[in-house]
DNA sequence: CGGGTGCTTGACCGGCCTCAAATTAAGTGG
DNA sequence: CCACTTAATTTGAGGCCGGTCAAGCACCCG
């Protein structure tokens, strides 16, 4: 399998492992450390799209050509580089990968419905429980033993609003009514949950629905 | 190849091919019709996730259990239907074949980033251009020869709002706006575009980018 | 200690929602 | 082909959530 990979590569906070615009040559497995993928409007604000945590796959796009939207290192963060006319070869040498990526695709597919129905039908305060409670979760499943309820967050307020389609402003606002609430406290990238079920409660989701969800990110 | 199918299905319009909570067994392919993917909400509304053209894959989930979303049927529709779990042996088997759904899920992984740009930092006016022009020109690259200005589109002003985060009320003022404008207009499932340069425009979309977007709808 | 980035709060405003009612198009049975 | 029913579109009045602008504060790092 080695002699797919191209090389490894080592990001600081902040660094940019491609931008919009540039040609997809590689895909990148993501080895440690956390990432965002974001698209800049022509204004200067930007859409975050999606967090990646360690074993996600990075920029393998429809199509050959250029990548429509950009990954940033939110820490230090490593990466394994493939280069992406191999890529072919290797789903046919090993299936199994091919499986891998189409399931690892398709469940940030989900988790991007997900935000939208968020984004789209829900209201502020909904909006960053859900956020809060998803990274929450998805980044306690790295650790499984690990069962504290705080946990280093590398947002800023700015961050979760480019996420949420809100300004830091109210980001802010929000923020406070859910610590005044006793559910989450967010301080400074640090995240603590005060009360998961009311964190649940205040997301509002299914939890039916996301007994499914939580299944989907026991599998990272 | 064909042992690896299950049977087809022929939907009315209307018809659910599978619904949120149902245990995912199969994965399908659609011949030919339109379909939509949505999440209801607890409270009785709906987000549309995306809609689905002939040559989609859909209900391919991240992992067993069940469906998050529900997949509608917007026309008469024809799918074939693929087991689960004969997936990873026709995976082995066909290694196109895993390429390929690997990049449909990406490109729909892509169009739902597109959506969420749109609903999380641009106005009505700008969303509701945007995804008309979306919709006209993935549905006019399915006929490559066909360049009309009409077309068929069978939506409702209400299944435009639940797309883009709206209510079919606000849909619809911006609609009498863009027709106003000279864009275009929609008028019981016919959508005519009079100035397709001015809604490019309207969409608020990087023209330079929009060519690698219209490159990605021409790989259908 | 000082500069910069990120957080916090207030006052005001506007885009989109809500509620409600009228009108038009589509479907259906006689 | 027409009366009837139902779904979809259209428009108005009023209200609220979240944005904008602006200022001051807290935390971090050299």
């Amino acid at each position: 399998m080695t002699i797919f990979k191209l090389g490894d590569r080592a990001l600081k906070a902040g660094d940019d492992l491609f931008v919009p615009g540039e040609p997809s040559n590689a895909i990148y497995y993501l080895h440690d450390g956390w990432m965002c993928l974001y698209k800049p409007l022509q204004d200067g604000r930007r859409q975050i799209l999606h967090f990646a945590l360690s074993g996600a796959v990075l920029g393998f796009p429809p199509t050959e050509g250029t990548m429509t939207y950009g990954c940033r290192a939110l820490t230090d963060a490593n990466v394994s580089i493939i280069r992406r006319d191999n890529l072919s070869a290797m789903f046919r040498e090993y299936p199994e990968v091919a499986m891998r990526v189409a399931t690892i695709v398709s469940r940030d597919r989900d988790l991007a419905f997900d935000h939208l129905s968020n984004i789209g039908r829900r209201t502020a305060h909904q909006r960053v429980a859900h956020l809060l409670l998803e990274l929450f979760v998805r980044s306690r499943m790295q650790w499984p033993d690990h069962t504290a309820e705080e946990m280093f967050l590398p947002l800023t307020q700015e961050d979760i609003g480019d996420t949420m389609g809100l300004t830091g402003v109210h980001v802010n606002r929000v923020l406070r009514d859910l610590r005044q609430e006793q559910i989450v406290e967010f301080h400074y990238r640090r995240l603590r949950v005060i009360n998961p079920d009311k964190l649940v409660d205040a997301a509002g989701v299914d939890p039916q629905l996301m007994f499914s969800w939580i299944a989907r990110a026991a599998t990272d």
